[in-house]
DNA sequence: CTATAATCGGATAGGCGACTCCGGTTCCGA
DNA sequence: TCGGAACCGGAGTCGCCTATCCGATTATAG
């Protein structure tokens, strides 16, 4: 299902040994360059990393939005095995938690994660909805589990789990040098998750003070 | 205290009528142009909006990145100045909250106010100190307020606090045409900040669910 | 009203990044 | 081993954006 191999889009053609090296280090590299740089970050300075031509760039990848594009699918693929996984390893009570730590502690990855998924716009969504329902099929199944232990809010649904988890994502970079603050933050983001007996439209718990 | 004229760094200089007009208006279109197109809008762009030579903006901000600081500490000043008003109209209790609610509602706002802070970048940050410090002045004793009145778990600290400011911006951009999700999402982050009975460490709160 | 000095704004340079051409090289089948 | 075809890579093109120059315009003093 996952495939992960280097077929091309219209993949019907076998593509030779090395293209098809060159094409799975490039993948590599320009998801740790984009990491690190930006989205911002030139196709010359990322062919220059993986040792290969600016042409062999725009030969696997037509335009750079493609190779972007593609970063974001191997992602999204990824984290839905990973997903998947921690559903089977840790059990449903506990697996939406981890896989919120697991995503929030790629100290690297942060940033791409997020950045690809805001800065990409609206045309790449339509070709990562392939990988992005089998990602959004896992968060289902990880929410459903926790609603079900009764240790995540009921009101909660999936759309707004995506979000929370990229602005978690956003929110931490803010706070990359200073790990006190971020373990304090993640903890605001997980008690909020949590059946907290949240007031649904009230806007306060009426607290003790009066004044 | 807030010098919100329009004196140039130097301020000795009187500057003529029409100057200090161009230098308002450049001021107001760059935010909005900023706010809908991004940080990456082009110079002339703004330039024609505010129906002025490509060199009157050059004139005032020497260069790009000097007309977004300018743009950013205005914005920065306002969100203080809002932020004292608050805690006088509404109260230590409710203060921290509606302005949270106030910053989250300005939609056209949200984008600007998180992409400034974000793609401004380090350089940046020096410059906006000035305005930075009043303004995490504000928020001090907005927390602070909050905390003595208990509506707020009293591990919280300034840092983490804009970064949630900041990242909840973020995430209720990817929720923009789903009004109910982006309620639900703010719900989330209001009920982490309440002083939840959030153990401080342990990873779940042990729920019903044994399996 | 006139002089003067500052400001304005369109045209222009300079640089950077995405994207193509063509000779050289490497893989695969016979 | 050898031929051919596919691939590789660096030089080059094109367009966009930041930043500057100089004649025209406008505000202010006397």
């Amino acid at each position: 299902m996952t495939t992960d191999q280097t077929s091309p889009a219209t993949g019907v053609k076998p593509l030779r040994a090395d293209a098809r090296r060159n094409r799975a280090r490039l993948l590599e590299v320009a998801e740790a360059v984009f990491t690190e740089r930006g989205t911002g970050a030139s196709t010359e300075e990322i062919a220059r990393e993986a040792k290969v031509g600016i042409a062999t760039v725009f030969r696997h990848f037509p335009t750079k939005e493609a190779l972007l594009e593609a970063v974001l699918v191997r992602r999204l693929e990824r984290l839905a095995e990973e997903g998947r996984r921690l559903m089977v390893e840790t059990g449903p009570t506990y697996a939406l938690f981890a896989f919120f730590d697991l995503v929030l502690d790629q100290s690297p990855v942060k940033n791409a994660f997020a950045a690809a998924l805001a800065d990409a716009g609206v045309d790449v969504r339509a070709a990562t909805s392939e990988a992005g329902r089998a990602l959004r099929e896992v968060l289902t199944a990880l929410l459903d589990g926790a609603q079900r232990a009764g240790v995540v809010r009921r009101d909660l649904e999936v759309p707004e789990l995506t979000a929370i988890l990229v602005g978690t994502c956003r929110m931490l970079e803010h706070l990359d040098g200073h790990p006190e603050s971020a373990k304090r933050a993640r903890a605001v983001v997980r008690d909020g998750l949590k059946a907290c007996t949240g007031s649904p439209e009230g806007p306060l718990p009426q607290g003790p003070a009066h004044s």
